[in-house]
DNA sequence: AGAGTTTCGTACTGTATCGTACAGTACGAG
DNA sequence: CTCGTACTGTACGATACAGTACGAAACTCT
């Protein structure tokens, strides 16, 4: 029965860099499928070889990445990131011959450069899951993450490998972690659960869920620290059916 | 063993009745312009008085609902808009003397025509429950509401208000729905429940979280209404902390 | 210092858009 | 039939933007 409940973790895992768009843009394509990094010898090469190169294309993708993550793709202009950068628009082009390109490799840089939680299987459950809990909250609350997953789901049809890497990297990670662990758990008899993907789906719903639609639709400052942990303590506790932290 | 899972939520009883909660004071009529047909002398009006006026009115405004829902503000241009709905630019331009006006038409006409969930306090607590569960899942997850989310989200910074009445007649509503009923019922003793907004919390997220990020990162058919009736059991029965529905 | 490369400044091209103007047409009332 | 109002079609102005061109300046390395 009600077979494919879980169709949302069926998925191949697919890490790794950005390459092809699929999306066709407004704009003509400069077509640079199958480029590898390493042995560019290309007339036109976007990886800078002198330190004031890698320099240069540090300034500007810093500046890109404020203004994309402030104001989204289509309401940022190259001319506002070279005037943040400083440089000019020519060299821009050189390092990155797109818009869609630029925005590609700011929002690789951001994902790819946050820290994921992990779960301590050595530490005792109680402990294990509410560090889990909190980690894991501190990366999705955290102010960059904020305009990340806006971005990301604003710009999902014109991008919808970026928007899909991030999910595999992210969510669909620290779910798939948390189902691991619980099926451990399972098979030691260490803890009665029944399904552990739907427990997983469960604990990380009642985790995040408020604050998450929160900080989608109002302005609103983030959760501290002690509000997190607390949060994350009731939340295990709650799961772990007893109300009394001290053990 | 750390056995039974998730008694926290002891439903005590039985269900009586409950008296309604009377939360209709928010409910905002949002007063789409004076019908009187006489008395409006405005200079410029952009209601229009006749049935010909009326009907040209809302082949823009479905046009413009879909094309704005599927591909977003910026990348919907007037003209495209002038193009499906097959009128004029000029004609447009007199009941929507603004793109952003138009806009907030349309938003504003999708997201109060829609119909919330409500809790049926004559019924007992867990068909209460999981009808409501359904309902809110049959809104949250439907075509219209998935792609209403992203526009929302992505048009948040230019359009923050009508992210903010999204907010209140949606999440928040449904949201202060659960926290009155369990409050009520914990007056009761019908329920034993610590925090009535904490219990709130939790169960929301349960039900809707997963497949809330899913629709929003990735492109899937949406659950069925099988899948939504079995989720809802599955939470309320996690939630009352009994496994067996039959008493 | 000087050759060779990278970066700068800026002007330019082409295009997409919002919003307006305006001459002409359908339509309904007297 | 006439007249006034609402609608149509299209052309236009203004602006914003992605991306290019190119000579001058700045830097790097021997």
């Amino acid at each position: 029965m009600l077979g494919g409940f879980f169709w949302l973790f069926r998925s191949s895992r697919r890490a790794g860099t950005l390459a092809s768009p699929p999306h066709n843009s407004r704009h003509r394509s400069k077509s640079l499928a199958g480029k590898t990094q390493e042995s560019v010898t290309n007339i036109e090469r976007h990886a800078p070889q002198s330190s004031r190169g890698r320099e240069r294309r540090a300034r500007i993708l810093k500046a890109a990445t404020d203004l994309f993550l402030k104001t989204g793709y289509g309401d940022t202009s190259i001319d506002a990131i070279v005037e943040k950068s400083g440089g000019s628009k020519a060299t821009l082009y050189t390092y990155f011959p797109t818009k869609d390109d630029l925005f590609r490799a700011v929002i690789e840089g951001v994902v790819s450069n946050r820290k994921e939680p992990e779960l301590d299987s050595s530490a005792d459950i109680r402990t294990a899951l509410v560090t889990f809990g909190v980690q894991r909250m501190q990366v999705v609350f955290s102010r960059q993450h904020r305009a990340l997953l806006r971005l990301i789901i604003a710009e999902r049809e014109r991008f919808p490998d970026i928007a899909r890497l991030y999910y595999d990297i992210g969510p669909m990670r620290s779910h798939d972690l948390l189902v691991d662990y619980f099926s451990e758990l399972k098979d030691r008899g260490l803890l009665d659960v029944e399904s552990p993907a739907e427990s997983a789906d469960f604990f990380i719903g009642m985790l995040l869920h408020q604050w998450y639609i929160n900080q989608l639709y109002t302005r609103v400052t983030p959760p501290s620290l002690e509000e997190m942990q607390y949060r994350a303590e009731r939340v295990v506790d709650t799961f772990l059916g007893r109300t009394n932290p001290l053990d």
